[in-house]
DNA sequence: CTGTATCCTTAGGGATACTG
DNA sequence: CAGTATCCCTAAGGATACAG
């Protein structure tokens, strides 16, 4: 939540002071990756993230203008998370992150298809999710 | 140090069971980007890793076959890291995250030379340093 | 449904001293 | 130089209950 000192002026280590933790890039790819919005949503992963930490990435992806939260047109009541353009630039490193993961996981159960388009067709397939997701926006 | 079992098959997942902190992807940096070998030099680095917490890293991203430790071939005392093939593996992911921290981080102090380099010639940017880390295995 | 709040346990990590 | 070991504190995080 506060981050009152940078422990280097180095770009890697930037982006670890705000992403280098096991849950952020998670919720990342729930919004990117499987079309989820609701908190609900990114409860109901498999990884099973309690709501309490849930709640504090959330609002640590939100102070860093990763996400910003909107409330449903049609029901009030629902908040929906996306990402901001600042969140979505981050497409390219979590689709290496996930490649770097399906080479070396053979088990995963990431759809082969997935996996061929982004590591084969890299550059359409981040402007794809990019427009897809930037319709919501 | 140990890792029962995985959260879930996801390959993102994956990675950022073994990456997902703040501190492993700063030493792959110091091998990959500013040609580091030995453990001082990574005590050295801006960000001040503490001892225990190196040496820690160090055997997981052994245990993960990212990096491995050979004998200096002349000083028999001391003892180099490098990365492996599965750890050269890890350049994409590291690139993109660098570019993302230099963009949204304007006071980082990486050369321009290496960012412009590392976004708009990536392919070649990526294969000069594997084969400049594979002449050192 | 979207969170907060609390309790409690473990892991992360800084500082520092020490060893072959 | 390349670690180990220890001390000690804080942050991370699981479980669960509760609230608007």
């Amino acid at each position: 939540m506060k981050r009152a000192k940078h422990r280097s002026d180095c770009p890697t280590n930037f982006t670890l002071e705000i992403l280098g933790d096991s849950w952020s890039l998670l919720i990342i790819r729930d919004l990117a990756f499987k079309g989820k919005s609701y908190y609900g949503d990114f409860l109901d992963s498999d990884e099973k993230i309690s709501t309490n930490i849930l709640a504090n990435r959330l609002n640590m992806l939100e102070v860093e203008r990763i996400i910003k939260k909107t409330q449903d047109p049609n029901k009030k009541s629902k908040i929906i998370y996306r990402l901001t353009n600042k969140g979505l630039d981050l497409l390219p490193t979590l689709i290496e992150a996930t490649l770097w993961g399906a080479k070396y996981y053979p088990k995963h159960n990431a759809p082969k298809k997935f996996i061929i388009r982004a590591r084969d067709n890299r550059v359409e397939f981040i402007k794809e999710i990019r427009t897809k997701l930037k319709g919501k926006i």
